[in-house]
DNA sequence: CGATTCGATCGAATCGATTCGACCACGCGA
DNA sequence: TCGCGTGGTCGAATCGATTCGATCGAATCG
């Protein structure tokens, strides 16, 4: 404690040399004569010192080998959403090789987003917002304004910032159109949060007016364009639970809707869980649909119809754009297409 | 490009200020008159100034704001189990109300745990080892050589370092007599990565030799003190898929055991695929037990016959011993208890 | 009214490494 | 033998902020 840790000035000193042959000794960019090194590193070795400094070096160098990844929600509950997962994994995978880190910049149970200041001062080469394309976002104009080059999947297409986006107003439309080519006109919406205030239940004008995320108002949309207003139940996360929460919510309603359309596979699980507590056979008595195109263990055999989207080439492109924009090239923006997969819990409407 | 961002020293001269002064304005410590720190911030706005440089004020500091977490495996397969979400997520949630940040030292595809190299070279005020209670860990001495504080959840127990983990023996001890008590004496078992080579596989007595975790030492340790030396296959990572790898493999021996012990739920979900692939009935015509906990909707409604963890308290633990370590508080190490759960996959074996 | 705080501000040292330009000696080709 | 390129080393500036001690005017107290 009382003593000081060794610095590579130290080690040069006692290896005989000047500061800046032992700091050669340790980068290896320069000519330094082998026996020289040796004689460093046997300092280093005798004084327990580990290597240089991060700190120093990253500010010397102005990079700290580190990239951000905003998550948003707390992690235990985005880390149960496989397409989080495998964007995560691919942004590590892809930064691994140059030995960049990867920093979570999540949410906690109080506050849904991390706050700005907390995130000021994170010193990041670049940054992926993974979970939480947020048009409003006060982190984004953040970053920018560092001159921190910026990723956001699914997020807000503003100028300065490189996305990676789904076909979600496509997809959306087409399942669409599948539930209502099946004869449902009593639809509703599960739809995952519409900002991150931890709010949940039946959403209103007023609150419809303020969805934040690029993909949920896309899927919205879609959907409505096909079937005009539906009753829409909002999640405030995108887990199992949640998805029961609303299906309950929705299946209350006076005039019970034939079909849902959950914005999620995860919110779909939750709502057949709650069709099924309530006694009503998927797809006999309820037609329920989502949308990724993860796997669903809860559901058994069945599968779920949904919209699959290229989760892990997602989680690759994403890697890649970051290493791209690391090594200061601008990689183009990417929009992935989506593919309807037609299951076992869709079907015609019982004829009453 | 060619421009060079502001730094606080410009924001000053433009208030009118010296830096120092500017610094206080910024970071509240000393006193500051209400109108100079206006003025700062005005010139800041005007110069697009986005608060202090994250890397400079770390060095000055001494400490960066970011505690890493060691991971091991890829994050794909590392964030498919519940028991190491929970952890970051309460190391997480933890480390929010300070700001501290949460960097993911993870392994690749290619080397299953991260390089010494690059992991050196990031500036973490404390590190928590997660998923990977290597006793050999080359990153454990590294860290431990700079001074950073060490967490080691499940880890190995060595001076210097702080642990936190489960009664691994007492469980399992437990687990393979209750499993005896039923009568079976053909057992064996579908293990977690003895190291993280990649290697999978029945294991010999040279690789058993090998084994470099804690907790799969202990877990094994425990059953072979009840049943004797038992046939032992390996699952290069804690997914589902390997286990239903490992359990064709047992199961394809020419004596077929009654029973298999996974080490973890994940693989004993595997197992119980494998057998049904071959046409056996769980349990009846095989027993297949757990370890950990966690929630398996692949069981549908079967209960699998496992020790529960305490999964929740340890994320919350280990990020209370986190924040204690950074305040430099030195917290005692803990060893949480488990408990047995028999459920429905263990049954007599059938009388032949 | 003189002595003493106290609040606000400034100068200068510091954190620990990297890197650029200079320097020296040596070997090689002309 | 002279000049030149080059491998090896060193000094000093630099990265951008924080912080300690000093300073100075104004307010407080005896």
């Amino acid at each position: 404690m009382g003593e000081h840790r060794a610095t590579l000035a130290a080690v040069a000193a006692r290896a005989g040399v000047s500061p800046s042959t032992a700091s050669l000794a340790y980068s290896g960019s320069g000519p330094v004569a082998e026996s020289t090194r040796e004689r460093v590193l046997a300092a280093a070795r005798e004084l327990g010192y580990a290597g240089p400094d991060p700190l120093a070096r990253s500010l010397r160098r102005g990079r700290s080998g580190i990239v951000g990844a905003v998550v948003g929600e707390r992690l235990l509950y985005a880390f149960r959403d496989p397409v989080a997962v495998a964007l995560l994994d691919g942004i590590a995978e892809a930064l691994s090789p140059s030995g960049t880190g990867l920093l979570l910049l999540s949410g906690d149970a109080q506050h849904g987003s991390p706050t700005p200041e907390q995130v000021s001062r994170m010193p990041v080469d670049a940054v992926v917002f993974a979970t939480c394309g947020r048009d409003d976002d006060p982190l984004l104009d953040l970053f920018l304004r560092r001159g921190v080059p910026v990723v956001a999947v699914d997020g807000p297409d503003l100028p300065g910032i490189t996305v990676l986006d789904i076909d979600d107003y496509g997809g959306a439309a087409e399942l669409a159109r599948h539930v209502a080519a099946l004869g449902h006109h009593r639809v509703a919406v599960a739809a995952l949060p519409l900002r991150l205030d931890g709010r949940s239940g039946l959403v209103d004008d007023a609150r419809r007016a303020l969805v934040g995320f690029a993909d949920c108002r896309a899927r919205l949309a879609a959907t409505e364009d096909v079937f005009g207003p539906v009753p829409v139940a909002e999640a405030p996360s995108n887990v199992v639970e949640e998805g029961e929460r609303a299906g309950r919510l929705l299946l209350a309603a006076p005039e019970r809707p034939t079909a849902i359309i959950a914005q999620s596979d995860l919110l779909a699980v939750g709502v057949i869980r709650a069709a099924e507590a309530l006694g009503l056979r998927v797809p006999d008595d309820l037609t329920v649909v989502g949308y990724d195109g993860i796997d669903t263990p809860w559901l058994g055999e069945r599968v779920l119809t949904t919209v699959v989207q290229p989760i892990a080439e997602k989680g690759r492109l994403s890697g890649r754009m970051v290493t791209d924009l690391l090594a200061g090239r601008q990689p183009p923006n990417v929009h992935l297409p989506v593919q309807l997969r037609v299951g076992t819990t869709s079907a015609r409407p019982a004829t009453p």
